[in-house]
DNA sequence: CTGAAAGCGCTTACAG
DNA sequence: CTGAAAGCGCTTACAG
């Protein structure tokens, strides 16, 4: 474990300069604190003090103003809080801004935080270069959407197969005419769930009637957009697979105001919240995201990883290691069999 | 700031023992460790390390198994994520036991995080002796319910009046026959509900015709529960003030699943979360309460106390400083007039 | 089980 | 803007 000694011998300077940079102090020439911060870099220096900490976890959020009012966020954290309280850890929440990543900085926040781990929510895609994979060897667990092929632990919901599920059900109780509303596609499940959907449709011979509305956002507001949209009197699809539980509840409400029923009119599938949709009227049909449980997965994977490489941070990393959790149909009144015309 | 040596001296031993202490190694005597705990606790020891870092606030989050599934708390975590971020700060979140709970606990635990501060979220009543309240000096908030009289820093929640509103209201539409659905009261801002609107019921000669219906836990079950008590054809109230989201949601559910229609068979008054109440059949009248709001102010309340004693932990607390936020009536659609009969 | 003393990692007042 | 050196807070190997 590098001390501040070392960095000064590497970047050439003295022990007093490097703690100047280390808090922050001015009075530095940009050019000295520039290696002395590359130095620190390099070796993964850490205070010793952060390094005696580690009665935490640190949890890495999407940086968005209001992103704990996603219902997906706060139940993955749900999970993570229940298991991690009861090991006796803390969980630090901090943002992260997924758009600006790579392992390098990844590294550094856990190391800056002193935590024993990190636990990185993901809804976006995000670019990290596959050359800096060897720099992570720290305990951590991607959640959520597939980040990256290799290298690292990941707990991932099977998005694509779900959309594969949802569409052949409905497909088996006679739709052709099925509509998939979801967020934008740069989001990597709400885009397995469009892929899945449209292969299957293309598979059955459907393709021509399968019908997509997307939007920026996953606010019940765009769930009503959707609904205006699709349901009016031409062309209306006798189906629709809605990707988000927010898009659900919107889409729920403009069907009422419209006059139409759920399922005599359009039958709907719904993603997410398993919870909610059992107050819905009429109850949805769901492909139930096992979010909470996600959480709970995330922190059994973390402990597993913690105690192979115990004694500090180990550079050996572990085996990458990806868990896959299905998300399974849970049939309740908003589908019914298209009727026959 | 006292150091170990300090610590030693006080307790009439040497700093190595104190060391071991403060590292929790084995091998000291039992008295000679509970001498050195207690003059730490006295003297607020703390590391020197954990003195340094403050760029966290610690959350105190009541601890029970599946505490974030609340919309309520999680609500609360969004404004004081969104605010603390901005300004560079993480949330440390730790489970808090509030039935064991004073202020010499809740001292040490800021010490011991380390943290610029605290919050604590505060659900049901907690006993906290007023003789510890110089312990306080620390910046620290309480959000949620008023947890005790003098001497903490608070962001409340108006029930009582919000209560006697929701009551007047109906009141005002003709209705006699009201029910009140809520939590347990062991639990403050139900029972401060629960006060408002019996008072009213009281004072406009009702009494009799109040009806109260109180559950062990707030889940969408015990609403339904509620639903199937209170909407027998005998004796049904006319209107239902509910007193919070989840209760609601379930009361709905079951409303429907018994062929009742709101506001025609029964007016319905929702406290908690105006935006899911916008998607509801028909939209709720609800009694508002900014709970993201609340989150938000604790942060900027937090960081007046920052500024006022800078310079490390000053035993000078500031004058206690309570706000509390008004709980607006949103009139939507499920509350009409009393028919005539 | 405990203390005196050496040591470690970091900081800081001072000199240049 | 920087370094040598003293100092601070804590830890630990050793002796008893």
């Amino acid at each position: 474990m590098a001390t501040i000694y070392d960095i000064a011998r590497t970047a050439g300077t003295s022990p007093a300069t490097v703690s100047r940079v280390l808090n922050g102090r001015t009075g530095v020439k940009t050019d000295t604190a520039r290696r002395i911060r590359e130095a620190m870099e390099e070796m993964n220096f850490q205070p010793r003090w952060k390094a005696m900490e580690r009665n935490r976890f640190l949890v890495l959020i999407p940086s968005a103003q209001g992103i704990l009012n996603s219902g997906y966020v706060t139940r993955i954290l749900s999970g993570m809080a229940d298991s991690a309280f009861r090991m006796g850890f803390n969980l630090v929440l901090r943002p992260f801004d997924t758009a600006h990543c790579n392992y390098r900085e990844l590294r550094q926040l856990i190391v800056q935080e002193g935590a024993a781990g990190c636990f990185l929510i993901s809804l976006n895609d995000i670019y990290l270069p596959t050359s800096d994979i060897n720099l992570i060897g720290l305990p951590h667990v991607v959640v959520g959407h597939k980040f990256q092929d290799d290298g690292l632990h990941q707990i991932l919901f099977d998005d694509y197969h779900a959309g594969i599920d949802a569409t052949k059900y409905l497909l088996a109780l006679g739709h052709r005419n099925i509509a998939l509303v979801s967020f934008d596609i740069s989001d990597r499940g709400h885009r397995d769930i469009h892929r899945g959907f449209m292969e299957t449709m293309r598979g059955a011979g459907f393709e021509s009637q399968a019908q997509h509305v997307q939007f920026r956002d996953s606010l019940p507001e765009s769930g009503r957009s959707a609904a205006l949209r699709l349901l009016q009197p031409r062309e209306r699809p006798t189906a629709v697979i809605i990707s988000n539980e927010d898009l659900a509840n919107g889409f729920l409400a403009e069907t009422r105001a419209m006059g139409l029923d759920i399922p005599r009119d359009v039958s709907v599938i719904a993603f997410e919240n398993a919870y909610s949709f059992d107050m819905t009227s009429p109850a949805l049909t769901a492909m139930q995201t096992p979010v909470y449980a996600s959480g709970v997965e995330a922190v059994k994977m973390l402990c597993a990883q913690m105690k192979q490489d115990h004694g500090g941070y180990a550079s050996t990393h572990s085996d990458p290691n990806t868990i896959t959790l299905p998300i399974p149909l849970i049939v309740r009144h908003s589908t019914i069999a298209r009727p026959q015309t």
